[in-house]
DNA sequence: CTGAAAGCGCTTACAG
DNA sequence: CTGAAAGCGCTTACAG
């Protein structure tokens, strides 16, 4: 590889000056540029980012962490920062923590000792203490899908507890009265604060939601269809189903529909995230809309403007609320 | 930031030892490197992996290349290089390309600039003149889905028309004559390949494919819809199906059942790719399984292999044949 | 406008 | 077993 000090050596000048032309620096002879321009193109000379990077210390990666890519709804969350930050010539390091404590620790670690400026941290499982020693580690990371006590000016997150509200809202409004939920088994917030949502509201209305009718299973298609089956199998009754996420509630659909249960008419249906497949669904799915991309943009905005040491701007929203997207899996009920 | 000088002050040794202790290096003490080790735990000192990676240009980090990560196809083969150079401390860089020349030009040069020293590329629309220019440049290039002439011992691809061939002469042992083709209309090569294993399967079974019944669209779930739309508006009759992916596969059924036409009844369908979906859908799409978990780990160790210019694990295979995948959409044709 | 020199945080011969 | 010194490819005061 072609380096600064062969530009030099062959436009017969300093490496300052090389450099000077790189970085269209200040006050260089216009006929020198040129001169030194020429010279570096011939030579097909490319700068060594990673060398800048070291030496000025400064913004040239920004690390995402995600308990999974494979997952529909993260890739969609790492692809909008990545737009974001391939427009402004940022490169992003993605790496996935698979919701388990030392994993994610690690991958955290590896960026900061990589000494990326910036990250977007999609983690669940560690815990608000590690989460603030590492922010003070690294002035530009950002917790998206979380809020921690202490940091709340680097955390853009979600109305977890509001949106099953407004689920089960809608519902009711619809006509409906019995209601089930089969929700998440992980061991984080998100299925807790969902539940919370809907009981508050069922309370609200005095609906009852007995233990019988919770049922808990992995967040993905199939856990759907368990849950589901372990309820229908239970004896529950209900007419309104109301779910963790769209995976889990295409994978009930699924099942029911194999049953013979016709949905909306028996059974109405909502997800939650609308992620990509729940328009495909059949009968298309009712969600409420997780904004990822808004929230994923906001998120890295202000992961590039602390970790530049900026004021951040004050305009950008850090609690986001999740809308209906109203489809055809739900249908009311006289 | 704690520094290697920090350490070596405060411990009261060199430079030198500091970093032998650091990487277990030969030869130092054992009481030294007790010592030093205390040191560096008590001061919280972290390595600066880039100023290392600078200095010993070796080997740090992997970039990919995907048009598109939101693409669950793509999601699946970026995650399968992920974990492999998570398995061997490798972080990986990952851009999109968004199928645009100078964008994926401007991707691969970025990635070639900060000095990866391995990097998989999923690039349809770069030359192969300039991607052999690439890979002059970097030896750890490697390509996935898709072969350049002279570059073929870095190329990870699939058998697109022998997949193709294959799903045709299923259809055909399944009793089926009257075919339609819906086709991506992308202009790479694996519409026009996977076109002509069907064309050439189908003349050697005497049965004609009129261009009435290929239809072109994008690549997607409403190019799907599309598709089938026009076919069906050409007054063109067909009882099998046969898609250039899943996601139009999928798009075609959902029209097609919202038309009343029963699926595999009236009309067999079958997709390509086997991505997360195709079981999910109903009825469930019977597919062509592209091995991307597999081709995305071969990729990744002949890049690093070729990185660190080890004459690479003949035993890694680089041409790979689809597999059919029996579900729901097609039916015996009496 | 231009250059000589120092320095970023490491590693690695080389010498002892 | 240990240290002094050079060097990786850049940028950036400093001096002129």
């Amino acid at each position: 590889m072609v380096t600064i000090k062969d530009i030099a050596k062959a436009a017969n000048v300093s490496q300052a000056t090389v450099s000077r032309v790189i970085n269209n620096g200040p006050k260089v002879g216009p006929v020198k540029r040129a001169h030194v321009q020429r010279i570096m193109d011939e030579l097909g000379y490319r700068p060594n980012l990673a060398a800048r990077a070291f030496v000025t210390n400064k913004f040239t990666s920004l690390g995402v962490l995600v308990p999974e890519i494979l997952d529909p709804f993260m890739a969609t969350f790492a692809h909008h920062i990545e737009k974001l930050c391939q427009s402004i010539g940022l490169q992003t390091f993605i790496t996935s923590g698979h919701n388990d404590v030392i994993k994610e620790k690690l991958a955290i670690e590896n960026l900061l000792d990589h000494r990326v400026s910036a990250m977007v941290l999609h983690s669940k499982v560690i815990s608000d203490e590690d989460l603030l020693k590492y922010s003070e580690l690294c002035p530009g990371l950002v917790l998206i899908n979380r809020l921690v006590p202490g940091l709340e000016d680097r955390c853009v997150w979600l109305d977890n507890r509001m949106g099953s509200e407004l689920v089960v809202e809608y519902l009711f409004s619809m006509g409906h009265r019995k209601f089930a939920y089969i929700n998440s088994d992980f061991d984080i917030d998100d299925p807790q604060l969902r539940l919370e949502g809907v009981k508050s509201c069922l309370t609200r209305h005095n609906v009852k939601l007995p233990d019988s009718a919770i049922a808990y299973a992995p967040p993905f298609h199939e856990g759907g269809a368990q849950a589901v089956e372990s309820l229908i199998a239970g004896g529950t009754k209900f007419t309104a189903l109301v779910t963790y996420n769209d995976a889990m509630a295409v994978g009930a659909m699924n099942f029911m529909l194999d049953q013979g249960i016709h949905i909306p008419r028996d059974v109405s249906v909502v997800g939650f995230d609308d992620v990509v497949y729940a328009r495909d669904a059949r009968p298309q799915l009712t969600t409420m809309r997780y904004p990822i991309s808004m929230m994923a943009q906001a998120a890295a905005s202000i992961a590039i403007q602390s970790a530049q040491q900026q004021t951040i701007d004050p305009t950008i929203q850090r609690k986001y609320t999740p809308s209906l997207i109203r489809r055809q899996s739900v249908i009311e009920r006289m």
